[in-house]
DNA sequence: TTGATTTGCGCAAACGTTTGCATAAGCGGT
DNA sequence: ACCGCTTATGCAAACGTTTGCGCAAATCAA
């Protein structure tokens, strides 16, 4: 790879902006102060109290009103102060999401999910990121609050440990969901995948393709997600009556590099693996890089299995298998289940989890029986 | 590709949900009501005002009370209601965001730029998804504008063709900067790559690798983006002094499929192309499933460049040479413009254009040449 | 005609802040 | 003792809604 810097780099914005001179809009006399709904209440010589409730259709006031009310808020381009409704009614129909980072496939179709469901259900969305960082994490709580959000839903940051910062928010009764990535031993709401049965999967079906020395890549084992994931590799190679071995389990924080790494060290070894079970599909990919440079052939020398079914995994040659998560559903559910708690307000039930099941996608890097297990 | 469907569709969350029994909360008397400025100065009897200005850090606060106020704030765990504050002092503290969508590599990297600028600045960010649909691009302005957010920022929709929906915004003097695709022709504050030049170095490049037969793969021309990338194109052709063929532009929605599909299509030519520029990486990656089916080497036979620079493109075999456009940039670029504008209000300059300059990343898909040309 | 009920609307108090203005206390100078 | 000045605080009005309650007029049953 190799980087052509032949531009100029753009970070200069801040200076060189085109201002072409004065500006001549159209309309360059401003209607500044928008209309409120006391200028409709004076402009129709009615009280104030009217004109909300025909605004909000109210039945106990007459059609005739009511209509020519609606006429002049638009005709004044009226737009209701969302935030003076919130004041007064205590709800600001807004809720918070804070993500570890939304780039990157997983988090943005998790908010994709998240901001369909709830602008559905008539509210907005307010996104923090952590950045992976609990000290961040600990602000966007702070922020959420302040910003008197009805509900909140959260996705930890890689270096969260504890769990302090958030009675704050049960202390202040805001309905919490948890998603993908919890704390494991607390009771809490959430939406989690089921990781196990993922891990699990992926593994029987490299043994069901005849592989026998699978090894694993995993994440830091702290989080729920990796930890579980492992557990489903385990199990399934102990159903099949497979010893686990740690030379075989290489943990690490996931990036492409670390599958390299890996892959390097575990190839090394006096017997090698004949396969790879990763909770990453970043790191399957620096796995693969490594093991076509050997030049192993991938499904045929050694089967490989991802985990996320990000969208590169295929466009590899070969195709990568892996677990899908269903993010979107996932960002969905979860909105759902908050907003199932908002109502229920005040009758307190017991957390509550919904665990999605994944999926496994077979492409290529694992197929190596003519006529797959299954 | 093969859909091992050995799960339940968990789209039946809605039903078994765990409910192990009665929450028995560690806290189980909450503390409702959020303390407010009201209590704090009734507990220490003074005037609200006093509080109010003991925790904005007003000089004119004794030490003394400041620290008293503080303190109770503290042991209260006081959240300002920043609804409250926002209405009294007609400020939100908030920016919208309208994306087409934030799924994705471009735009979820955009937004993370934004909502890093933003908050650095002390603002929130409110996010709408259009889905490429114009009908809701007017509700999420809507939406917008009932929030009462400071300044908006917008990536227009692929369906968007005209531009009364946002006459209003600018009637009400709300300060609007669009990034990436924007409506031509009409006088805006903007962020823009500079996509023409993008798609010139990248077809530059492949002419100095020696290819004359280059195709191009665009996208929807009334989107400023792939009007430029095409002309960027051309204009490096014709400075080559070679001639702009319609019959190797293949003009389509820039899926996987498209790329294909139109691949197959000029296959088939009396003369095929030797390159292919393609707009989006995306269209690229089908254009390569084919070229490879049929047997031709790439980068010997047939050169590839593409546009966007996405994670997927350092992953095919082989690598894809592409267009970076510096999303996080934008999104803070744009972001910073905003908060610009906003700090100039009632003053109007005339509408700044920024325009950030993209970067070419040359990948085997196209180094035919031992030494690449620069 | 009377009394009861409905219909349609207004009054005014909230919601939790911020902020211009007034005021009270303290103090040094004359 | 008075004046002027600083320093610290309080009063009360806003911001734009929503909403409980009350009241008049209209309708209805007798």
């Amino acid at each position: 790879m190799q980087y052509l810097h032949d531009s100029l780099h753009p970070l200069q914005w801040n200076l060189p902006v085109l201002r072409a001179g004065h500006c001549f809009f159209p309309f360059f006399s401003v209607a500044k102060k928008r209309a409120s709904i006391t200028d409709l209440a004076q402009q129709l010589n009615i009280s104030v109290s009217t004109v909300s409730r025909a605004l909000n259709g109210h039945s106990t006031i007459s059609d005739a009103t009511t209509k020519r009310v609606v006429e002049l808020a638009n005709k004044l381009g009226y737009q209701p102060n969302s935030l003076a409704a919130g004041l007064r009614r205590g709800r600001s129909r807004m809720l918070g999401v804070i993500v570890p980072h939304i780039d990157g496939n997983f988090f943005s179709q998790v908010v994709k999910g998240i901001e369909a469901a709830a602008s559905k259900a008539g509210y907005h969305v307010l996104i923090c990121q952590s950045n992976e960082d609990v000290a961040h994490e600990r602000e966007n709580i702070e922020t959420m609050m302040n910003a008197q959000v009805e509900g909140i839903l959260v996705s930890l940051s890689r270096t969260t440990r504890e769990f302090r910062h958030f009675e704050k928010i049960r202390k202040r009764d805001i309905p919490l969901v948890f998603f993908d990535r919890i704390l494991e031993g607390h009771d809490v709401n959430a939406v989690v995948l089921d990781d196990r049965a993922g891990g699990y999967r992926a593994t029987r079906h490299l043994l069901e393709q005849g592989y026998r020395r699978i090894a694993h890549f995993g994440g830091p084992q702290h989080l729920n997600i990796y930890k579980h994931r492992r557990q489903g590799y385990e199990d399934a190679l102990r159903e099949h009556g497979l010893p686990v071995l740690e030379e075989l389990i290489y943990i690490c924080d996931m990036k492409m590099e670390d599958g390299t790494d890996g892959m390097k060290q575990l190839l090394a070894l006096p017997e090698p693996p004949d396969a790879v079970f990763s909770a990453s599909d970043f790191t399957l990919v620096g796995v693969l890089e490594t093991v076509k440079e050997r030049g192993l052939r991938v499904p045929e020398d050694i089967g490989l299995a991802g985990f996320s079914n990000e969208l590169f995994s295929r466009l590899t040659e070969p195709k990568l298998t892996s677990i899908d998560q269903h993010c979107e559903l996932m960002g969905r559910s979860a909105t759902k289940l908050l907003l199932q708690i908002m109502e229920e307000q005040g009758q307190h039930f017991a957390p509550r989890h919904i665990v999605l099941q994944p999926d496994l996608f077979v492409r290529a890097s694992s197929q190596r029986q003519e006529k797959p297990g299954k």
